[in-house]
RNA sequence: GGACCUGUGGAGCAGUUAGGAGUGCUCGCCACCCUGUCAAGGUGGAGGUCGCGGGUUCAAAUCCCGUCAGGUCCGCCA
């Protein structure tokens, strides 16, 4: 016994109707998607998930013509009648069925459908609350139906991955207790013991690495995370990631297997051939390149750090900042000079936005005479800078004759991170970002190697975060440092670099992993560092520890986010598009109208008291 | 927590800069006509608290203040 191919109600699916169905006599059933009613004869476009079919209803079977007169779009209709070939000249070459169309002999309404709040149709910008509210109506779109298609490719590609790789699909709790990634835990407070609750995971983090204490050697999950965070167009509270830990392997075994999955994955779902492996940056030279950790490799624009070119300047503002012990940075923006004075200004106001004092600019012109052929710099600042320094910034940015030159200046990494978005602003604007020769989409993706093991504190304006030390974990507090710093990271914290990985591809961060610490005692030197005492890190993590302690392989993992990678491949500007039901900016469905007031006899058995507002 | 953008019949937009009658466009909806369309066509029709509240003004979609919702971004978050 086995499930007939399209439902039992159902001969075939419309889609699926070709010239060799000619003369068989066929059921369908789905949407009514257009209708042209001429009176004597009419047609109706019927959608199901596998497409769309031409119904003809005329005076031959006038019940089905009735019929036709009667229903509208969207209703949900049966019709059985023949498969013909279309007379010469009335074929339609944009339907695959266009070929064909089926003669009705009846057409049974199965369900009527209000006029629907917005077309069924791609390319209309409908807002976001009215989609949300009706996601049903949206998800019928053919570019959303499509992505939801496309997502389950994706996961079905990546369990035949790890399958053939070895890997065995284990699921961890959703209701766990908080897990150390540095995000808001949602909390889900406990019935049976009233004043304490669960956390939702916001990843299998500790699970994972206990699996791999428990000799599973390679555990895969397509698992749920959730963070409570603010929402952005590639981060939604509730995501999924390709959650993956090996053991007995190192960072090689994880690039191979990365490597692998996504070839396939694009080989399979976009038929392209993606060259591996990938390249490989270090952290320090991403930030020094692009001013980033998850660099577009799509348009060169590389940032130029001036601090010897102007070591002996006399423009004040650069002069300040280079005494001062910050960075004076700099890009190129090929054909630049185009620009005009206003929008110049206006770079300068987007860089005000993001905290910049300001944002100094110059067009690179050719040389006037008599001035030994070398090239000048259009600039308010030009006045200040010696002739050595204006060769000394076209050199160092590479600028030609046109190209505009931006400069930023403050603390170090301000300045390179400012100048690193402000690549990736201007590329954007600029319409520089770019495509193979046909107009498809250039996948450009790269390993960011050897992250800093720490983070100085005071860069975060969270005073939480900061430690006892004044040091935060780059990545989590898990990661392995380098082999190099494993005896003495204490002593050098803002040196010392760890054995964890990201794949970013077109400045999307899409994985983020490393080789974990398996050693207890050196898993209690970093909480150490990092002030999280013996009797905390017990408290939080003893379970871990204990764990350790009873026989640990040496492991290693990585997670990709589902999302954004399904989000890439789509060519969709937000997650949102690629997840059927997901949340608004504030964190509300409104559809579910989620999250709902609480009632006070549900608080009462949670133990709980609503806090008073101090809004209200 | 902050900055910016958006909100006008069912949908998408114009109108807001410079206040003067709910004005316009495309689609949809309803009725009728129509035998080869595929964004069918034709004729007629219905449908609007201009997100909400307050203020300025003789007069507000338009100006001011507040607020709500959606979006993009910063902070936050891998």
């Amino acid at each position: 016994m086995s499930i007939s191919p399209h439902g039992s109600l159902r001969s075939h699916g419309t889609g699926t109707l070709r010239a060799e169905h000619a003369d068989e006599t066929v059921t369908l059933a789905g949407w009514v998607d257009t209708r042209r009613d001429h009176g004597g004869v009419a047609f109706l476009d019927l959608r199901d998930r596998s497409g769309i079919v031409q119904v003809v209803a005329d005076p031959e079977a006038s019940e089905a013509l009735e019929a036709a007169h009667r229903v509208r779009p969207e209703w949900v209709i049966e019709v059985t009648g023949t498969v013909r070939v279309r007379p010469e000249g009335m074929r339609n070459d944009r339907l695959p069925t266009g070929d064909v169309e089926v003669a009705a002999t009846s057409i049974r309404v199965l369900s009527v459908a209000q006029t629907t709040p917005f077309p069924i149709e791609d390319g209309i910008d409908v807002s976001e609350e009215l989609r949300l509210t009706h996601r049903y109506v949206d998800l019928r779109r053919p570019r959303l139906a499509r992505n939801l298609q496309v997502r389950a490719q994706v996961t079905s590609v990546i369990r035949r991955v790890m399958e053939r790789n070895g890997f065995i699909d284990v699921e961890t709790p959703v209701l766990t207790r908080p897990t150390p990634e540095g995000a808001r835990d949602f909390l889900v407070p406990s019935r049976l013991q009233p004043g304490t609750s669960y956390a939702l995971p916001q990843s299998p983090q500790l699970f994972k690495q206990l699996l791999m204490v428990a000799g599973v050697e390679r555990y895969y999950q397509i698992a749920r995370c959730f963070r409570d965070e603010n929402l952005r167009a590639d981060r939604q509270p509730e995501f999924t990631q390709l959650d993956l830990e090996l053991s007995f392997g190192d960072e090689e075994d994880v690039y191979g297997l990365m490597e692998e999955l996504f070839a396939e994955i694009w080989r399979e779902v976009l038929d392209e051939e993606l060259p591996v492996p990938f390249p490989r940056l270090t952290y320090a030279e991403s930030m020094r390149r692009f001013g980033t950790d998850k660099p577009d490799l799509r348009y060169a624009m590389e940032l130029a750090d001036l601090g010897s070119v102007f070591a002996e300047t006399q423009v004040g503002v650069f002069k300040g900042v280079l005494e001062g012990g910050g960075s004076v940075v700099a890009l190129a923006l090929p054909d630049g000079g185009r620009l005009t004075r206003r929008e110049f200004d206006d770079w300068t106001e987007w860089a005000k936005r993001r905290g910049a004092k300001g944002l100094a600019w110059g067009v690179v012109e050719e040389p006037t005479e008599g001035a030994a052929g070398a090239a000048t710099l259009r600039s308010p600042l030009t006045k200040f800078m010696s002739d050595e320094e204006v060769a000394g910034v076209i050199a160092a940015t590479g600028a030609d004759v046109g190209d505009a030159i931006f400069f930023g200046a403050g603390r170090t990494s301000f300045a390179f991170q400012l100048m690193g978005a402000l690549r990736v602003a201007l590329a954007d604007e600029q319409g520089l970002v770019g495509t193979h020769d046909d107009g498809s989409p250039r996948w450009e993706f790269v390993w960011i190697v050897e992250p800093p093991m720490f983070d100085p504190a005071e860069e975060s304006d969270d005073p939480t975060a900061a430690t006892a030390e004044g040091w935060v974990p780059n990545h989590h507090p898990f990661t392995a440092p380098a082999p190099e710093f494993v005896d003495d990271f204490e002593q050098r914290p803002g040196e010392a670099t760890t054995r964890a990985y990201d794949i970013v591809l077109n400045g999307t961060e899409l994985a983020s992993g490393s080789v974990r610490i398996h050693d207890a005692d050196l898993q209690r030197r970093v909480f150490r560092f990092l002030g999280v005492s013996d009797a905390d890190a017990e408290e939080k993590f003893g379970f871990l520890l204990r764990g350790f302690s009873y026989g640990v392989p040496p492991h290693c993992g990585i997670a990709p986010g589902l999302d954004r990678i399904v989000m890439l491949i789509t060519g969709e500007d937000s997650i949102r598009e690629v997840i059927a039901f997901p949340k608004t900016q504030s964190g509300s469905d409104p559809m579910t109208d989620a999250p709902a007031p609480y009632e006070a006899s549900v608080l009462d058995e949670l133990g709980l008291r609503p806090a008073p507002r101090p809004k209200a």
